[in-house]
DNA sequence: TCTGGGGTCCTAGGACCC
DNA sequence: TCTGGGGTCCTAGGACCC
């Protein structure tokens, strides 16, 4: 018998803020971008859940969240904050791991497979899980435990917060049966749509479709979206992920259609992506630049160079694609610098070397 | 309502090679 | 003049997730 745990942070970047500031508890706080009276540009990155009471939720535009509850504690990022604290989290919880697989900086799914010999065990291995979790970092967070990753995501958003919520073997059809369409994994608002239009409402239903109907809509993805809609998911808790790619962008305080503007703007991305790319002693072969426009349409423009860990090579690189194929009489809202096709950097491997 | 920033994976066409 | 099959690399875009 295979056993999955998810590992979820609650409201994690809040979370984090309260521990450094203990009078902003129970009161609504966001994290996220200004919200400049109510004129800012960015989304609500977290709240918690008295901000939640409210209507708030992650995602929204800040503006909104303001509209909501102009009140409320804003909090902009403090992402190394987020990220040490989110070690100190991943390191208990890979002391319990069979296997262990980080998914973000607030996600951790683990294979206890070996350790684990039935469900009743389960249940009060997650917990000193989660009492370890809360006295070593003082932070609360969710536990899904089921057959496989995509269940332990399902049953722990299910167990949300501060909870732990098994999802037995012999449950997972009922459990999954009236459930929203886009409550699965997987399954965006664009799917969802083409779902519907297809004549189906919810996982139950998705579940028992004709098959040859899915793979005619979406293809293998179809195939693969019927089985997740069975509670079906054969990947494995994945130990030594390696980066795919590394990029920063930034969107404009106003739209702009000046080129040293945005030219400024991908050589500063640039360093930056850089200063990623050395810490993490990798090199890279393909250069990309996501441009956005006024208008919310955005286009990518890449190429591949002579493989690189060079400021210099990947700014020119970045502004030439720019400079090339931008329509330069439409304002930019954002600009992305991205570099990809990464491998470790070689014969200078001393540990330590690259990190600050 | 007015939309961030970090990513991943998949598809598909064209170039090019054998 | 009409024409294969396979493979890889490159580029662009779409959808999704946290």
């Amino acid at each position: 018998m295979q056993i999955i745990m998810l590992i979820d942070m609650d409201y994690f970047f809040v979370a984090c803020e309260e521990l450094r500031r203990p009078e902003i508890k129970d009161k609504p706080t966001i994290v996220g971008s200004d919200p400049k009276q109510g004129e800012g540009r960015g989304v609500v990155m977290t709240c918690n859940y008295p901000a939640r009471k409210f209507g708030v939720r992650s995602g929204m535009p800040i503006s909104q969240a303001y509209r909501i509850k102009s009140d409320a504690i804003y909090i902009p990022m403090d992402y190394d904050l987020y990220e040490k604290i989110s070690k100190d989290v991943m390191k208990v919880v890979k002391s319990f791991a069979d296997r262990f697989e980080q998914v973000s900086v607030d996600e951790a799914f683990i294979d206890v497979s070996k350790k684990i010999k039935s469900y009743e065990d389960s249940l009060d291995y997650a917990k000193r899980i989660k009492d370890t979790i809360k006295e070593k970092t003082g932070l609360p967070c969710t536990i899904g435990i089921s057959t496989n990753k995509l269940m332990a995501k399902m049953a722990c958003e299910a167990g949300k917060p501060n909870g732990i919520r098994l999802v037995r073997e012999e449950d997972v059809k009922e459990f999954l049966n009236g459930k929203e369409l886009d409550d699965l994994y997987g399954i965006g608002k664009k799917t969802k749509e083409k779902l519907e239009a297809m004549g189906y409402k919810t996982i139950g239903e998705l579940a028992k479709a004709n098959t040859m109907d899915l793979m005619e809509r979406f293809g293998s993805f179809g195939v693969e979206i019927q089985k997740y809609a069975n509670g079906i998911d054969e990947s494995k808790v994945e130990e030594n992920y390696e980066v795919k790619s590394i990029g920063r962008e930034k969107t404009f305080e106003k739209d702009t259609a000046d080129r040293d503007t945005v030219t400024t703007a991908i050589r500063k991305l640039s360093d930056e992506v850089i200063g990623e790319v050395k810490k993490a002693g990798l090199t890279f072969k393909a250069v990309t630049v996501k441009l956005r426009y006024g208008d919310f349409t955005e286009h990518l423009k890449s190429r591949s160079i002579r493989r690189s860990d060079d400021a210099g090579d990947l700014a020119s690189n970045a502004v030439d694609l720019y400079l090339r194929y931008s329509d330069k009489s439409r304002p930019m809202r954002k600009i992305g610098v991205r570099v990809s096709d990464l491998t470790k950097a070689r014969g200078q491997k001393k540990i330590g070397e690259f990190t600050s």
